[in-house]
DNA sequence: CTGTATTTTCAGGAATAACTGAAAATTGAG
DNA sequence: CTCAATTTTCAGTTATTCCTGAAAATACAG
C-alpha cells in the first residue's frame, strides 16, 4: 500500500536510525508506522505499507512488545490482533529511558558492584578498582537522579525541564535563605546578606 | 599478556555490552582497558591485552577518537602513539552524552523540523504532521533542557543530580514566595500564605 | 469437536558487519 | 633525503544478524 510522502519519509528515517538505536531498520519502521497511524493496525496492514514478510512482521511486534513500546489492541469484531503506540508521548519517553537503562545500565552497575566487593590483590587492581569506583559512583548519582525523577508526574516533569538550568539559580538562591522550619508545610524564609 | 582477573571481568563485561551501546565488541573491550589503565598504553599494548590483530585495533581506535572517546598522548622519548581516557569522569559523560545525542536525536530533530515545514495535503498526512509535532515539542524540550545543564560546572551539576526531584520541594517553595526585584543579585523574599 | 483464520517458530539463505594479513602510506630520527 | 618504525588501508574471509517461506501451533466461530 502507497503511504502519503510525508508518512513514507518518517518511516523511512526511523528505519535509517534504527541501526544507532540498537533495533533494527525493520523494526524501526514497524515502530514509526504504528506511532504515526491514526488507529490501531494489525500485522497484515504493517506487512501491507512496509512490503515485508509477516513472518518478520510478527518477530518485529514481538521485539517491540519486549520494549514495551507498542501495546496490543482488540479491536471489536476483528479476530485479529492489533497494535498501537501510546498517545501520550511521555509515557512513550519514559518506556524508552526506562528500558534502556535496563538494558544499557544496570547490567553494568551490577557488575560494578561485584567487582569492587573483591579485595585487590596488587597495585595494578587497586587502581583499577579507583578507577571502577569512580563510574560506579557516577552511575550511582545518574540513576538515583533519574529513579527520582520518574516518579514526577508528567507535569511537573515538563516543568522542570521548561526551567533547564534557571533551576541553579534557584538553588543558588535557596542557599542565601534562612530557614526556620515550622511544621511541615508551613516555612518561615528571610533574605539572607551577600552571596 | 595475562591481565589480572578484576581487569580481565571487567573488559570482558564492556565487551558483551558493546553491541547494546552500537559499538562492537572489540571497540568496547578497547575502550574499557584505556579507561582502567592506570598509564598510556601504545595500539600494541592493547593488542597483546585483547589479541586481537593490530589493523582492528586501529581501526577500533580510530572509531573511539571519532566518538572523543580516546585522547592521543604523546609519551617522552617514545616514538608511538599513546593513548587515553580522560581521568575526570564526568568529562567522559559528558562526552558520551553529547556524542549520543549528535548521532541519535539530532538527525531526527532535523528530519522533523523538515518534515513539519510541508503543508498536509489530506486528513492522514494533517493526523500524521500532529504526531510529529508532539514529538518534535518533546525532543525540542529535551535537548533545550539539556543543552542547558550540560554548560553547568561539573560541581553544579551533581549538586542537581544529588537533590533528585527534591528540586520540585525547592520550586514549589519558591512558588509560593513572592519575589521583589531589587536589582540582579539583590532580591527580597517574604513567607506567601497557603499553597 | 472441527475447520479455518491467524500467529509463531524455525531452518536455510541473503545481507551486513567484523576481522585479518599483506601491502601501502606516513612519520620522524639520523 | 633515506630508511626503518609505525600506522593505515583494504580485499578477502569469517562471523553475525536479518529475513523469508513453509510448517507448526494457537485461537476461536460455528
Amino acid at each position: 500500500m502507497n503511504q502519503p510522502p510525508l508518512i513514507q519519509s518518517f518511516v523511512q528515517h526511523f528505519g535509517e536510525m534504527g541501526s544507532r538505536w540498537g533495533i533494527n531498520r525493520t523494526v524501526g519502521q514497524i515502530y514509526a508506522v504504528l506511532f504515526i497511524a491514526d488507529e490501531p493496525l494489525c500485522a497484515d496492514d504493517i506487512v501491507s505499507r512496509l512490503n515485508i514478510s509477516r513472518s518478520n512482521v510478527s518477530m518485529g511486534l514481538k521485539e517491540l512488545q519486549g520494549w514495551n513500546l507498542v501495546r496490543l489492541k482488540h479491536v471489536q469484531g476483528e479476530r485479529r490482533e492489533f497494535f498501537t503506540t501510546p498517545d501520550d508521548i511521555w509515557v512513550i519517553v519514559r518506556t524508552l529511558v526506562e528500558e534502556r537503562k535496563k538494558r544499557e545500565i544496570d547490567p553494568t552497575l551490577s557488575v560494578l558492584r561485584e567487582l569492587l566487593m573483591q579485595a585487590p590483590s596488587n597495585a595494578a587492581e587497586e587502581h583499577a578498582q579507583a578507577r571502577l569506583k569512580d563510574m560506579h559512583e557516577m552511575i550511582e548519582l545518574l540513576t538515583g537522579w533519574y529513579a527520582d525523577v520518574q516518579k514526577l508526574e508528567t507535569e511537573r516533569l515538563v516543568q522542570l525541564l521548561t526551567l533547564g538550568a534557571k533551576v541553579v539559580k534557584v538553588l543558588e538562591m535557596k542557599d542565601r535563605l534562612f530557614v526556620f522550619p515550622g511544621g511541615k508545610d508551613k516555612k518561615i524564609f528571610t533574605a539572607a546578606k551577600g552571596s
